[in-house]
DNA sequence: GTAAAAACATGAAATTTATCATGTTTTTAC
DNA sequence: GTAAAAACATGATAAATTTCATGTTTTTAC
């Protein structure tokens, strides 16, 4: 269940500066604490579900989220991750269509909720803010056309292979080489675009061969210019 | 080879309607067309190429155009298409990467190039039109991640009935229920993320089924509704 | 702490899809 | 108009990937 915690405020939040926030004024900051909100949920709980409508946009404070989408025979599709200083839910707010994925905590996050007015009062009086959604909006875009045309064209152990990179670049390694976020197998299957046994063999593949190391969800990057080479990664 | 013609101006352009331009006042039309460039693009020639920077955005006055990534391997991947009123390179422009596609006219074409300084220049002075880019971008964004989940998790037979009816709703039918644009086998598997003898095979069975009828590149869609269903979609 | 559930793992078989080979038809370029 | 090139087509084979079956390990919930 969603709790109440203490209300993070902009000005102090150490997000901000990583995020399309990072050059709101010290006016602004104070307008976004009086009429946002914010909760705290635990892993594994649902922010928002696609297809609902969204009256605002979300801003992780802290805390991992997936975003994926159901597919016809129910298989979840992860879109994409989002982390402290990432808003989510725009997409859908400023289209005006329905979410277009759910949203998941994959560890306890703590999210506020921007409401539409003020997204929309932002856009229309900060033009830095302005310009800072479209370039977000543009880059995503560019993003997603690579990953189109990867999964239309590349087999799943270089997919596979990129997602670890993905995930790197993504959530970073600590300074044991391991990549910062836990997934299940099953979950890596449901970015990879595979089945969840293809996942198993192929990270066993990839362990003898001295790419990674694994244990449990605990995955180490050892040999990264192999890793992308088996990505056939080139630019 | 790019040929010069008479200068399509804004306020007389009968794509303006359909376009993010649409309302744009008489004073801006004309500060348009002192500032824009029109080429005519013969069928097969580039409009621009993958990893360029881009000073622009480009508006289709007419004519069909494909949109496509290069993979690793050299394959085409086609992203999306654009016809008279959709605008081009935007993307690249406003996240300020290189463009992530190329862009050829599929059939003969006529396209006009807008300064940055101008869609800048739009986007500030004219709140209308910046939402109508936050909302295309959105839109697309939307598109995309829908594409993501189909090839992540679709067969190739969901996929091609897919693609047919996307290029159904993009290029419409005529009066013989035939889809308004041209494309080889090859393009088909491109879009669909295929090889070209498993669309053949396809298209062979789906017209065996009577769910089309193919003559050449002509392809008339004769049961939409059994089409959707050999789409997979429901919603 | 223990039972149940979920996740992980692996082999074998089945299925899907791509590749290769080859021939025909259509289009393009002098 | 004709030769060359490209596109279309089809069968056979090969390869990639999924599915199914089954067992082990790990996590979760009282």
């Amino acid at each position: 269940m969603k709790k109440n915690i203490e209300m993070p405020r902009c000005a102090t939040c150490g997000s901000r500066n990583k995020s399309v926030f990072c050059d709101m004024s010290i006016d602004e900051a104070k307008d976004m604490d009086s009429v946002k909100g914010c909760n705290i949920y635990d892993r594994g709980q649902v922010i928002f579900h696609e297809g609902n409508r969204t009256n605002g946009i979300y801003c992780v404070n802290r805390g991992k989220i997936k975003l994926f989408q159901l597919g016809s025979e129910g298989k979840e599709q992860i879109i994409r991750f989002a982390k402290e200083g990432d808003i989510i839910g725009y997409r859908a707010l400023l289209s005006e269509e329905p979410l277009s994925a759910s949203a998941e905590a994959l560890e306890e996050a703590a999210v506020c909720f921007i409401p539409k007015s003020q997204v929309l009062k932002m856009i229309t009086e900060n033009p830095n803010f302005n310009f800072k959604m479209l370039k977000a909006l543009s880059h995503e875009l560019g993003e997603a056309a690579k990953v189109i045309t990867d999964l239309a064209q590349k087999p799943v152990r270089e997919r596979l292979a990129e997602t670890l990179l993905m995930l790197k670049d993504t959530f970073e390694l600590d300074n044991e080489k391991a990549i910062q976020v836990k997934l299940s197998r099953e979950e890596l299957a449901n970015i990879v675009g595979t089945a969840t046994e293809s996942v198993i063999r192929l990270l066993s593949e990839f362990k003898k061969d001295k790419l990674i190391a694994v244990e449990g969800r605990n995955i180490k990057l050892l040999n990264i210019p192999e890793l992308t080479r088996t990505a056939n990664i080139f630019d």
